[in-house]
DNA sequence: TAGAGGATTGAT
DNA sequence: TCAATCCTCTAC
């Protein structure tokens, strides 16, 4: 059992930065008094001041409005009709950074995960933002839930030295611009369990 | 109130 | 390469 991050965590100013720490972190779920959690292989960060985040300019809506409260809540929503997508909002409030979980690698409560994923395959359950979200348990109803809290949070999980960290753009953000060029995608080096390409 | 599109995935 | 599938935002 590791510790919990704590607020001071989710509030710092650089979401790079903090997209890059989360890696190797462990993410963890009680869900129906359910136990599942695994470990952050996978992030992206986005930011209020670049195009390819939701709160761009301060554009706040209904989606989008917890991202602008204080760091360490989650940020739930639904994409494609069929994928819910995880995000730790970071930033102070009404600075609306987010970092979007992209893939973890299952530590506990795999059985379950295999579960709510029906199937008996418990490999790549979790290799892509949508597939974690649907094996943790995480829906819309987890939305605005504190990471400080019992339903969901993260604690310390492995050592990462940054040599093990690569660097990328991010996915799936074509109408960004040239916002779509930073460097803000961070994952483990020769983990399968990184979401494929 | 209608229409378009999306921070994806898996099958063809 | 493309369909699934529906919520959200924007424009009328």
């Amino acid at each position: 059992m590791g510790r919990f991050l704590d607020q001071k965590f989710y509030e710092r100013s650089d979401v790079d930065k903090v997209a890059r720490k989360l890696l190797g972190k462990r993410l963890v779920t009680v869900i129906d008094g359910v136990m599942t959690s695994g470990t952050i292989v996978e992030t992206e960060a986005y930011s209020y001041a670049e195009r390819g985040c939701h709160a761009y300019q301060n554009r706040m809506t209904k989606r989008n409005e917890v991202m602008f409260g204080s760091g360490g809540h989650a940020y739930i929503y639904f994409c494609y009709g069929m994928h819910y997508m995880f995000n730790v909002v970071t930033n102070k409030k009404n600075r609306a950074d987010a970092v979007l979980i992209r893939a973890l690698q299952p530590v506990q409560g795999i059985e379950y995960m295999m579960e709510r994923y029906n199937t008996s395959n418990g490999k790549r359950i979790t290799s892509g933002p949508g597939k974690l979200a649907k094996a943790m348990g995480i829906t819309k109803k987890l939305n605005g839930a504190s990471l400080i809290g019992s339903e969901v949070w993260i604690e310390n999980g492995i050592e990462v030295s940054p040599r093990q960290i690569v660097t990328t753009t991010r996915i799936g953000i074509d109408y960004a611009g040239t916002d779509a060029l930073l460097p803000w995608r961070f994952y483990l080096k020769d983990n399968e369990w990184v979401s494929k390409k």
